[in-house]
DNA sequence: GTGAAGGGCCAC
DNA sequence: AAACGTGGCCCTTCAC
């Protein structure tokens, strides 16, 4: 947790075996890399003050005095992006008097070399410091085994700040420093014999982070964001782990299914290249040539001439309603399903498996969105279609399952534990259905004489009062009169009257605070033109939303957390998050122990938010990522 | 050639 | 701009 309080460290005060190590004489070293500005003075002398570590007994005696700190600055350089695929070349360790840079092109490779830097990096009592310290430990944790316990994230800091800049090294010492960071060398060769300039510029870059820490805690405490920080800060390392275990992919099954999608596109593009030349071929502007089926314009254009109803857009859900009516609309909705599977699920994702592992790593981002969501890419795996085709790719290798756990209504229940409102937490106290129950209200009738198509609408509905829904969109949506969508929204909020109550003040608090917080703490700050109606509207609607949707993400990433340490030293690794949903692979006999551990971990984690209404994570073991 | 913007659509 | 929130990816178009 960072402290409000921000100590002296102990290793201001050299320590007599400091004196032993030949520091390199200023005369050698390179002209700074930083510019000169009253802060930058005191680092630039810091930056001349490092020893490069290539041997065992230097690195003993380099981790004693470190050992003396509170706090250490931690940056790496490594020859690749992925631990998988590289080299570490360097660890820079920083103190506020000393910066270690270790070589490990140069260290002997026996890893019991490494153990007191091990001991000194997974020591609890130590907060090690770095930017983007999701790298870091990627890469201590693969190649040297070092899990990094209690650590400080400025990245992850100055987003929680301020969502709407970069936080790159060089902007946030900029920002809380003042300092001019050249970071030029940061992509520049780490194989071979290493320039004074690029140790300088490694150096540095850990020497910048235990002042940048300092500048960065009286901001997190003067904005509340202590308690979310340490939350963010606690989920780095799963997400770590969950980038470096990847998640297993049948190749096979996936390019079996591929070469059936792409036979399908090819007699689906065919038709459509008929339909359209038959009744639109004189008058297009493209003359005897084939219309590009995936450009907007020239579809447009073509359907508009076959007499198509449409006006600018063609939206799935504008063609739609004209797909009786019109075969050709009828063909392109089939066309672009084929062309979705095939752009966006085919030889991309094969492409993605990383050969050494059989597996794809994507990379997350922990605060991808200011409610605090995680995003996901390169691929992202957390928007794979739903489609039993694709899930069932994703499956346990030989001996092993899936375990795979989600919240039950997890936005519901927080939406009913943040309004208080009676009828919902009843609902869920009872363990009634929701939306059984307001379908029952909302149409009148028994609970139990709710029909199938009722309980949809106000599953629906449930739904989209966390988004913020209007008449319109229901009435679209549902396919009902404006009136009638009207009409259902007044009754729904006469059901849940201190709900509607909740969502009104949260909405006129976003707009008054150009701000709102998650359970957690975490801000989200809006800034808009409040004589911009539009804006200020849509404002409304994302302070009814980041509360519900940022306390889900809070709980979630407290859940992570939980499940990891739980399941440390068991045959079970996370292999994918999606929101509200942790999947788990571990040795198939685990199975049932490991479902029952990450369940009740991840009730824990609601329960310490959500108090009023019962939190349900519910688990199911499977071969293929495919619940029940 | 490169990159932003817009349309469309996948997930929760 | 479907006046329902949060993302990422693919494709085309268009400006530089």
């Amino acid at each position: 947790m960072p402290e409000t309080h921000p100590h002296k460290s102990a290793a201001n005060t050299k320590s007599s075996t400091a004196r032993r190590f030949t520091l390199r004489p200023p005369g050698e070293t390179p002209k700074p890399t930083i510019r000169k500005n009253s802060r930058a003075a005191a680092v630039q002398t810091m930056s001349e003050n490092y020893l490069v570590v290539t041997d065992h007994e230097t690195l003993h005696l380099a981790c004693d005095q470190l050992r003396q700190a509170e706090a250490i600055g931690a940056d790496c350089e490594t020859t690749e992006l992925d631990p998988h695929d590289g080299d570490l070349r360097l660890l820079q360790l920083s103190v506020p008097n000393q910066t270690f840079i270790f070589d490990f092109h140069k260290l002997p490779p026996n890893p019991d070399t490494y153990r007191p830097v091990k001991l000194l990096l997974e020591d609890t009592r130590r907060k090690v410091i770095s930017h983007n310290s999701k790298f870091e430990q990627k890469w201590l944790k693969h190649k040297l085994g070092i899990e990094l316990q209690t650590i400080f994230d400025t990245q992850l800091a100055g987003t929680l700040i301020d969502y709407s800049v970069s936080h790159n090294l060089e902007n946030t010492a900029k920002k809380y420093l003042n300092l001019t960071l050249d970071k030029s060398l940061q992509t520049s060769n780490w194989q071979g014999e290493l320039s004074e300039e690029q140790l300088q510029y490694a150096a540095r870059d850990a020497q910048v982070l235990i002042p940048l820490r300092e500048a960065m805690i009286p901001h997190l405490v003067q904005n509340g964001l202590v308690r979310v920080a340490q939350l963010e800060f606690e989920a780095v390392a799963v997400l770590a782990d969950i980038e470096l275990n990847g998640i297993f992919i049948d190749r096979e099954m996936w390019a079996s299914h591929l070469a059936l999608v792409l036979h399908q596109h090819e007699i689906i593009s065919r038709e459509l290249q008929q339909i359209l030349a038959a009744g639109a071929r004189q008058t297009t502007l493209f003359g005897e040539t084939d219309i590009n089926l995936n450009s907007h314009p020239q579809i447009l254009s073509a359907l508009k001439q076959m007499g198509v109803p449409l006006e600018s857009a063609t939206r799935e859900n504008v063609l739609l309603p004209l797909k009786d009516e019109y075969p050709v609309v009828a063909k392109l909705l089939d066309y672009r399903g084929v062309e979705k599977n095939v752009s966006g699920y085919g030889q991309n994702w094969l492409d993605s498996i990383k050969i050494s592992t059989d597996r794809v790593h994507p990379d997350f981002t922990q605060i991808g969105a200011p409610t605090g969501r995680t995003s996901c890419s390169n691929p992202n795996v957390q928007q794979v279609p739903t489609t039993k085709e694709y899930r069932q790719c994703f499956r346990a290798p030989a001996g092993r399952s899936l375990v795979i756990t989600d919240y039950s209504q997890i936005e519901l229940r927080i939406l009913a534990q943040l309004s208080q409102d009676p009828g919902l937490l009843h609902a869920f106290r009872s363990g009634a259905d929701l939306h059984r129950m307001t379908a029952s209200h909302v149409f009148n009738v028994p609970p139990d004489q709710v029909a199938k198509e009722q309980r949809d609408f106000a599953k629906r509905l449930n739904f989209g009062v966390v988004y913020g829904i209007g008449a319109q969109r229901l009435s679209n949506m549902t396919g009902t009169p404006l009136e009638e969508a009207e009409a259902t929204l007044t009754k729904y909020f006469a059901t849940y009257r201190q709900l509607d109550e909740h969502l009104r003040a949260a909405a006129q608090d976003a707009v008054n605070n150009r701000s709102c917080r998650t359970m957690s703490g975490r801000l989200v700050r809006y800034n808009f033109d409040p004589s911009d109606r539009q804006a200020v509207s849509s404002v409304r609607r994302q302070g009814r939303n980041a509360p519900i949707q940022g306390t889900g993400a809070d709980i979630f990433k407290r859940s992570l957390r939980l499940v990891y340490d739980a399941l440390r030293g068991t045959s079970a690794q996370i292999v994918n998050i999606i929101h509200d949903e942790i999947v788990v692979e571990c040795g198939q006999d685990d199975a049932q122990a490991i479902s029952e551990i990450v369940s009740a971990k991840m009730t824990e984690a609601a329960t310490e938010y959500i108090t009023d209404v019962p939190m349900l994570a519910e688990p199911a073991i499977c071969k293929e990522w495919v619940k029940g």
